[in-house]
DNA sequence: GGACATCGTCAACCCGGTTTACTATTTCGA
DNA sequence: TCGAAATAGTAAACCGGGTTGACGATGTCC
């Protein structure tokens, strides 16, 4: 009984772990289209989400994410294009030009934790709510406080 | 008992999945730069996954890896770089070229293997060996027969 | 007032993906 | 048998998101 001794191969955990948040985004969006957001992509909602409802400066949506400023504000382009934020100067420094969200971009963040939420209970009719709180657990647990940290989107593409 | 009520927000669910992903990945090219493989990449582990031992041609590869014959040209051109893949000439079929892994792409290969096991057992002693393949089980369940799918690397960036 | 830090932006580049287009070769059926 | 159709590989142009380096404009602090 030594502890590597599991019939189990290794490598399938990871690619449970990716198929698993795959499958959810994919359900995301899908149902984010449906409900008028066609354009919204994986990255818009985490940067959506380093803005925060009181807005922010691109330097630190870039901290947020864990990217460059430069990176930041050219995920902030496409968010002004499709419609979910815009760049208003800021009067308190004029370096600064403050990030928002617009009312559709807060729309599709509300829509996106209601379907977020739908879908988790989704997971919870097929697995038991008990079963799948104690996965949610074993991976707080492996991943430390740091697993909901929202600057791991970027790391799949180095 | 509505099904959907449950005191823990939908969003956590995603963004754990993700970082068990990553800290798997992380830890897996952290060892393997430690054992002399510091320029392999997530991508470089799936296309010589796709490879496999047997080699395959680049049209081949980019089906089982869910993209274009080009996107996985230009993937084995870079394994060929960092010598973990050749080309050679496919005798019986003038148009084809056969991608083989090189005994150094073998050895990534066969040591990401080892050090997958060597990080599940990890996992299976910090949350119980049945936790754990209790969660694969879950996860396995959700996502169907395709969660083992290889093809699920890059689509993120889309 | 001047040195230094910070903000936003531009430019050039990398990487991995796409589509379109093309040649070379093989396969298959009329 | 021979010509049409399918397939393999490659190139070119583009896109999106990442990087670094540089820059002017503005704030901050001594």
């Amino acid at each position: 009984m030594s502890a590597t001794a599991d019939d189990r191969p290794g490598f399938e955990l990871p690619l449970l772990l990716l198929a698993g948040f795959r499958a959810l985004i994919d359900e995301l969006h899908a149902e984010l289209a449906r409900q008028g957001h066609p354009h919204a992509r994986p990255v818009h909602g985490f940067a959506m989400q380093a803005i925060g409802p009181g807005g922010a400066s691109a330097s630190e949506v870039g901290r947020r994410l864990g990217v460059s400023k430069q990176a930041a504000g050219k995920t902030i382009d496409r968010l002004e294009e499709i419609g979910y934020a815009e760049r208003v100067d800021d009067p308190a420094d004029g370096r600064r030009k403050l990030v928002r969200l617009t009312p559709r971009g807060v729309d599709a963040l509300t829509r996106s934790a209601a379907i977020f939420d739908r879908l988790r209970s989704h997971w919870a009719a097929a697995l038991g709510a008990d079963r799948l709180a104690d996965l949610e657990d074993a991976l707080r647990a492996m991943t430390g406080p740091t697993g909901l940290a929202v600057d791991t989107v970027s790391w799949l593409a180095t």
